[in-house]
DNA sequence: ACATAAAGTTCTAAAATTGAACTGTCAATT
DNA sequence: AATTGACAGTTCAATTTTAGAACTTTATGT
């Protein structure tokens, strides 16, 4: 399967792979959202090379979660920042943080630390369900086909992919 | 940076990069979530090719996500379950699943819809503080240096890199 | 005896990534 | 006036990963 194959899938999780499923989107979207804007912040704060760096921020922009917008003229240069699109993955990279925290941390503890301004405390991120509230739980969850879903064939031969 | 490295990288979202940032784990801990559990389920689901699933199992089995258990002898066959570090990850896929449902679907709607069995409504998933229970937005966290954060170095001439 | 199934392994070709150097524009310094 | 340095990239060869297809092994069904 090639990259854009990927995005047409009828899955919200292949087509959000598409666009973050690589060794270092995630890592200039971390970047992004600790208020870096410009190339030589993000290619010395990841150690990327430059080429794939341009790659992956054209790819961001085109995709929507970036924009490019020009903070000097002559020389013209320009700083990427998030999209309302890039803002909404925030509980993807928090998530994404808190397994690490959870699972992969050394001995020496966190890296980082989290504090909401809201309550003013350290906190955990916790995934909760929007109509009652409780913790969710993979074991409580059950998926149904949506009106996306791709049509089941009847007594095939072949297995379908799952959606 | 190599793979390797990036597990090792002070920072908890590099480091699960390191584990699920590539085109396939998330793919194949989908199918996991989905109750599949063998090789050819994952192999004709996906459309992954199978010297790569090989290796992709091994991974995930060989930093905990997976096990590999028997469920026959003669021939000794194995299936792959999720172990409790893998089933933490389902915050983790939900919450792409959630952004590919709100930024990535196309006019026939969602593929997919998720019903709590908790209080027997569909929903989505939302993330929130764990002290205070307030849903989370990007601009009231602020971060701190935790114990395992990498030394910041007085007047370095060098860009450190971010944690 | 032959086909099928499961869970891989092996091999070559194609694609993606790395590493390092190079470009062009401008400001500041010698 | 010439040199240096910053920034935002681009270019290109070498390496690493991934894709695609065929093959292996043990056992069951017809």
């Amino acid at each position: 399967m090639k990259w854009d194959e990927l995005e047409e899938e009828p899955c919200s999780l292949a087509r959000t792979v598409a666009v973050i499923g690589d060794r270092w989107s995630l890592l200039i979207l971390r970047e992004c959202f600790l208020r870096k804007r410009r190339f030589e912040a993000f290619q010395s704060a990841l150690g990327i090379t430059r080429h794939l760096l341009a790659e992956r921020l054209k790819k961001l922009v085109r995709l929507g979660v970036l924009r490019r917008i020009p903070y000097q003229e002559s020389p013209k240069r320009y700083e990427y920042i998030l999209t309302q699109k890039g803002l909404d993955l925030y509980p993807v990279i928090m998530s994404i943080v808190h397994w690490g925290d959870t699972h992969m941390v050394d001995s020496r503890g966190r890296p980082l630390l989290h504090e909401h301004q809201n309550c003013g405390k350290m906190f955990d991120p916790v995934m909760v369900c929007s109509e009652c509230g409780e913790p969710l739980l993979a074991k409580q969850v059950h998926v149904h086909p949506g009106p996306g879903a791709r049509k089941v064939v009847a007594a095939s031969s072949k297995p379908e992919k799952a959606g």
